[in-house]
DNA sequence: GTCTATACTGAGATAGAC
DNA sequence: GTCTATCTCAGTATAGAC
């Protein structure tokens, strides 16, 4: 029921409305949606004053920030622990990874798209490319990145799949907020083929032959400032695992 | 000055209105950023009543929808014009298409991004990727379904390059918005490694030994619904040329 | 630092008069 | 087709309880 588990374990109080704000938001984002929902419902439902909605959460956007803060950490624990624990190939790890981001989310197709709703304006706190989540990006492109590496691939594609995989999930993410598909089985079933031909295409790639065009796409990607400028082999993964 | 053109020409009283009304908002937005205007601004700005602007666009919103839709015309008959009078190669043309889409935006990345606002929210009138905005998303594709016409192509390429090209373009373009290097060279060299590679692909691509794979994509596209319905052989482009 | 309570402003949107 | 009056709601301000 409760996915996300933000209310359990031991909090300070403070944590504890937080999340009850949190919770009550968002029961009542995918109730009746994201506008019809008001700010003093939430406090209503929450139980809290008005006042305390706002001492929590600058701005309603700002909830469906937390919430995405929220999915992303839930992912990164399914992920990991899907890695230490079970035998995967390199395929079943990316898919994985694709699958399990979907699974989570799969009861919030009303609110998700919010958390795109600010992509194309730079200066807007909850722009999701924006510095302010940056971090809650690199996280997720670290999920892919660990997903991946184990295998043995060339230096340059495996600084490379991962955000091509994070990209990939993003365009995965908005089809599936418009997959009215039973169990958004189309979007699903276009994972697996993707993913497939990417598999397929990546031991082509593999090939030394084909090392100049990587290093055209890299450079070409780096000049775009579309690479990060972390190392992933100095991931900070651990802290969270 | 006026790129767009929009006070040009003949028209009703009504057209004349709604066309002062979207200059003062898009010369507004310009300036002071789309947050900040308010629509007493623009009303105030162009002359008329603050009820007047709702009469003319439904929602704030609805005027950034209205200006895309002037710049999607612009496109289309710069390409047009383009494709008419000069004598481009393949990979010229693609070039031409893509580079113009950001000469005619380049002075208006603040506004811009309010476009993909609601992309991810498929019951929102203004979401770039449902029926409402169908016929511009349409002729949008067939910008570059034209601009590739003339290229011996197999079939099935024929049909998924245009859609390619059309979703690089978005990508494209939110990179645009991002690029605060002078002139949006940065994005601009991007299209052109790009497309260089686009073409290089595609000359692999063509390879009838890679039939089965292609044919693998584009199933799995028409399966996720990504492949539009309406038929691009029986193209509209003759209305608008 | 964590809240309650209430009053207020600003702006998007609507209804209805003319 | 146009304007005025009004509504709703996000967000702010503030004063104070614990």
């Amino acid at each position: 029921m409760n996915v996300f588990n933000i209310t359990a374990g031991p909090t300070e109080k403070g944590e504890l409305t937080r999340n009850t704000i949190l919770e009550s938001a968002l029961q009542l984002f995918r109730d009746k949606g994201f506008e019809a929902t008001t700010m003093r419902d939430v406090a209503t439902k929450a139980g809290v004053a008005f006042g305390a909605a706002y001492y929590y959460f600058p701005s309603k956007e700002a909830i469906i920030q937390a919430y995405y803060e929220v999915v992303q950490a839930e992912h990164h624990r399914r992920v990991a622990e899907a890695l230490a624990t079970q035998d995967m190939d390199f395929k079943e790890r990316i898919q994985f990874a694709m699958k399990s981001k979907l699974d989570i989310v799969e009861n919030d197709r009303k609110l998700l798209g919010v958390v795109f709703r600010y992509t194309g304006e730079p200066d807007h706190p909850l722009s999701c490319l924006e510095p302010t989540t940056a971090q809650t990006r690199r996280e997720s492109i670290e999920v892919f990145s660990r997903a991946i590496q184990e295998e043995r691939l060339p230096k340059d594609l495996q600084q490379l799949l991962p955000i091509a995989l994070w990209a990939l999930q993003m365009g995965v993410l908005i089809l599936f907020i418009y997959d009215d598909s039973p169990h958004q089985k189309r979007t699903r079933k276009l994972v697996d083929g993707a993913l497939d031909l990417t598999v397929r295409f990546l031991s082509l790639a593999k090939n030394p032959l084909l090392k100049p065009i990587r290093s055209k796409v890299l450079s070409l990607l780096r000049e775009a400032e579309l690479l990060p400028d972390f190392d992933l082999s100095t991931s900070q993964w651990e802290k969270h695992g």
